[in-house]
DNA sequence: GATGAATGAGACTTCATTCAT
DNA sequence: AATGAATGAAGTCTCATTCAT
């Protein structure tokens, strides 16, 4: 599972070949299967503790803040921007090749789906919050939600592809820039 | 390579095989290697090709419109991320695994890179322009381009595994929308 | 027929393709079946027309000499090894491979059988000009031609492999010295 | 290897499927390349192989003689001309085929080469023994260990394809005599 | 005579998976 | 738990040969 993370990051899925997988675990190839019934049940297993990776992550963002909506915001855009000490290019690597595998195997389409569903109405109820706290129109918090996860995705592909044309700082603290200023130009409603 | 986009778009690269590139083709497999030298070239070619469409996509666009900055930047976002008439969900998730091969062929990745390239930089003088004619600050300008193809090549990924979640209208409109929302933050500088 | 001969000497039989015959020839290679059948005819012709060549090379080294059995024993030994300005490595290096497919394939070999054979009595005949003429025993000439082949086959193989370990005039004047003193060896006979 | 050796002594190393290798070895075709990295490397292998069996032949013919310079000699002959209980006729008709892809393969050709290099001089150092051993001149050796080696490959040429044109008792024996009449040719001189 | 696209069989090679030890 | 040999299906690629033009 560890071993196919490295592995896929830089050969793919159908690249990571069962022996190259147990090499990078430290493993002989006859006993992977022992752990795993198929080479799509390690892939399923990563899936689950990529995902479960950044939502921990969130979490531990956030035992570090008091907890105002801006904050737990930020907090969610850098879990899943980090590129502090617990960065992971590997990992990004792994997702990218991850989104393909979602189009292609119905199993990890399955967990693919319910990690963005949650991920996307994750950020939908922080931005929420945000807005409302200030008194802001909630009418487009689906769309600034939606937009938010696309530029994670967005950023991930390009930071394992092109990362000399990002600027640099770029990734977490400027999608915190971008989207409070996407947050002030709400318009505030009555009442609020 | 029409063959290829086909079948990659459900299969992936490596799940495209010769036989079925050739038959969706409508030939034999024998003949496919008398056109193309290997498989590799096939994808070469294709991702080539995908990269015309889309910036023939944006000249096309272009010629509708009497060309204001906003309208040009407005006229990229549109071909960029078209669901029109001339949208074609196959390219989309074929461009998803490119996206893959990208990191793990050298002559795809160099393809990938300069198209990205000048896609960022293309996005980044179209995002100068809107903002120099409104009197606006081009110090962000870098990053508003960045985060602009990022959310492309996002929405890309999300449309393509989780098109369920997205709100509806979401792509083309509402990136448009989101990015003059940023555009119009950025302060005015004296002088403009 | 020329272009088999160029290819295949460095590529042996089966990795002289159509295509690659043709072009060494100056041709198309859908025209290549037009003047024979099947690949093998062109091997086949080919064969003939090596095993020609040498023996017209034999016949014109004897219009120069007088013709005692001496001179045409070496007339013989210096058509077979001649390196000089009617030698050619390509049909030495293509003998190499006819060797081999004559071990392969029926029709090649008949070719070669004949060949052999008749170079063998050749040389014989020869040999025994000379041990005859000079009143020697013609018990060994059998022997004495077979190593003559032999060493004439041998040289093929070596020079082809290894030139650079060969002393420098091996081939014909060499062979030609030692059989003399293999003859001078041979025991006069009575009434010879 | 074996596999490889059998059924490459009857159809050439092309002709020699990996399928076909297998089965001669009493394997099926996937697991040949358990063992070997390609077919090349199995020919690799076994061109190893039948060099090393030649010279062990050679050690174990010196075995029985008490080694004067004539009978080690006669030794090295019969190793490599060996027709008697071990001899090996697919040995023989391997190693022609052997000595063309010597020609088109780099890898086979280095040790090859090497083999040839080493047999010659090997050869060599034998003859200059024998003449010196009987104050002969020793300045015809590099062109008699040539011709002895040239000797041995044209017998494996011809004794695998036109068998039935050799002398009876060609081969060792009478190699040896030729070489012993040249040897006695070869001039004594002064203080020998 | 000439061309080159088309065919289809077959080659080497890779690899997930199984299984005896 | 662990090993690594063994299997067999499948994939890419090559190429002699055919054929319409």
């Amino acid at each position: 599972m560890g071993g196919l993370l490295e592995v896929m990051a830089e050969r793919g899925y159908e690249g990571a070949t069962i022996v190259a997988i147990a090499k990078a675990a430290g493993l002989r190839s006859g006993l992977v299967h022992y752990h795993f019934e198929t080479k799509r049940a390690i892939l399923v297993a990563l899936v689950e503790r990529l995902v479960e990776t950044v939502d921990q992550r969130f979490k531990s963002r956030l035992q570090g803040v008091d907890g105002t909506p801006r904050e737990r915001l930020d907090a969610w855009i850098d879990a899943h921007l980090a590129l502090g000490p617990d960065a992971d290019p590997d990992a990004v690597a792994a997702w990218i090749f991850i989104g393909g595998e979602a189009i292609r195997q119905a199993d990890v389409r399955q967990i693919y789906q319910r990690a963005m569903t949650s991920r996307i109405s994750g950020a939908q109820q922080l931005v929420r919050d945000v807005l409302m706290s200030e008194g802001r129109s909630t009418q487009k918090m689906a769309e600034l939600a939606a937009l938010l996860v696309a530029a994670v995705e967005g950023a991930y592909q390009l930071g394992a592809t092109v990362p000399d044309e990002l600027p640099s700082g770029f990734a977490a603290p400027y999608v915190q820039r971008v989207l409070r200023g996407l947050i002030d130009s709400e318009p505030r409603v009555k009442g609020g």
